[in-house]
DNA sequence: CGTCCACAGGAATGACGGGCGG
DNA sequence: CCGCCCGTCATTCCTGTGGACG
């Protein structure tokens, strides 16, 4: 009895090792269409990068003096997502780590994504971590965390460049206190020096900051325009080189690529991602070379899927509003309005016996979903009939109503065509 | 031309869970 | 273990506002 038991067992995992020797070996093989899908990843910094050369250059005088132990100058970075910020900065930072490494001047680096780092404290927090000092992920005043980030710097008695990205997206949400506290750190150091390098998205960011931190933190500026619709093209080639297979995709397929994304204010980032899962969907469909069709159901992917994983870290409340808000819409063509939309959430929190929200904090998670391009809300002004918003849903509806599928909470919601009061 | 609608969105405040130093 | 401080989420109260209506 056992024996089989064990030996049929066995058979089971033979087939399904089987199955999976099958997908190692196609995969060994490699790809028909990919050489090396890593360097289509936008995190990947290559060995070049097309169009910003005179940036690189800039960035790398700027910079030069920490080679030498002395302080350089703040340096403040503008432009569009996909412009290269990031790339060049990571780029420059990493070479100069590098060539720190063979001078008796140590230089340190730290690159931070404030957005991603989410508040003033996970922001000092991997400041900290860059100089060897370990914080606890909360329980510490900030004060006591950038006092520990100062001493820290000082023990390393090194030249230390934290560069800021999305800081916009730290000064929105906390003001510009650690700004100013940061562009003031050096005055209390002797044997250490700190430069901050910002990054912005947002070209009026500067509204946003005090006058003393706008000029200590902008000593140096610098913008990056939008790649225009050859420069992007470019940048795709170069990739595609070393990327794809000799073919794979074809001269026409580049073209529509490139069009697309400068058509989305020249967005690099937006571009790779385009081409990568362009030759994904081609793999996938055993296609050996990436047409027009591959790139035009990638783009439909990508959409989806960043609906989706928009949707998945939402809260409740935020998805039964969307819920409300897909259900309404279509009701009128401009959208209807936050007395409606409340109302139906309401009635939709009653269904689900869940206490509904205020008016007051619908109102920001609304502004969240369409932050977060989920949905759209544009200020109106009826006159007489008060001043409200028009809120459409920018998501495509079929996704969204497969997402409300696969939550049991909100499908019956979705369902009914009308959930008014 | 002033009113007044129906909200927008800022500020203050509170409840809650979590880590710290003592 | 306690008191303290933090970040997050939510509420309450508030002031501000563009333009159709009377």
């Amino acid at each position: 009895m056992k024996i089989s038991f064990v030996v049929c067992h066995l058979g089971a995992y033979a087939l399904a090792i089987d199955k999976l020797e099958n997908l190692f070996e196609k995969f060994m093989e490699g790809s028909p269409v990919f050489l090396s899908r890593e360097i289509l990843r936008h995190d990947f910094i290559p060995d070049e990068l097309p169009h910003r050369e005179a940036e690189i250059i800039r960035f790398g005088a700027v910079l030069a003096p920490s080679l030498k132990g002395t302080r350089c100058s703040n340096l403040f970075i503008y432009g569009k997502s996909g412009t290269g910020k990031t790339a060049v900065a990571k780029y420059v930072l990493d070479r100069i780590a590098r060539k720190g490494r063979t001078t008796s001047k140590k230089v340190r680096v730290c690159y931070v994504n404030c957005r991603k780092a989410g508040t003033e404290y996970r922001t000092l927090s991997s400041m900290c971590s860059a100089v060897g000092v370990k914080v606890p992920f909360t329980g510490l005043a900030t004060a006591e965390v950038l006092s520990r980030f100062k001493r820290g710097l000082e023990n390393t008695g090194s030249t230390f460049i934290a560069a800021l990205d999305e800081i916009d997206a730290l000064v929105r949400g906390y003001g510009d206190g650690i700004m100013y506290k940061l562009t003031r750190i050096n005055e209390e150091l002797r044997s250490s020096r700190l430069t901050i390098m910002g990054i912005s998205n947002d070209l009026y960011f500067k509204d946003l900051l005090g006058a003393r931190v706008r000029s200590s933190l902008s000593e140096e500026e610098m913008v990056f325009k939008p790649y225009t619709a050859e420069q992007i093209r470019d940048i795709l080639s170069q990739r595609v080189q070393l990327a794809f297979r000799c073919g794979s995709l074809p001269e026409p397929s580049l073209n529509l690529v490139a069009a697309l994304a400068a058509a989305e204010h020249g967005d690099a980032r937006r571009a790779l991602d385009l081409l990568r899962v362009s030759g994904e969907i081609a793999e996938r469909g055993n296609a050996s070379v990436v047409y027009e069709e591959h790139i035009r159901e990638a783009q439909r992917k990508i959409e989806h899927d960043r609906v989706v994983e928009v949707l998945d870290t939402l809260p409740l409340h935020s998805k039964i509003l969307l819920c409300a808000l897909y259900v309404r819409e279509g009701e009128s063509k401009r959208g209807i309005t936050t007395g409606d939309l409340y109302e139906t959430y309401h009635g939709c929190c009653g269904k689900l016996g869940v206490d509904a929200l205020t008016q007051r904090r619908v109102s920001g998670l609304l502004s969240e979903l369409d932050m977060l391009g989920v949905a759209n809300a544009k200020i109106a002004n009826l006159g007489r009939y008060g001043r409200t918003k028009r809120i459409q849903v920018t998501a495509p509806r079929q996704t969204l109503s497969k997402i409300f599928a696969e939550d049991p909470r909100l499908t019956e919601l979705a369902a009914s065509p009308s959930v008014r009061d």
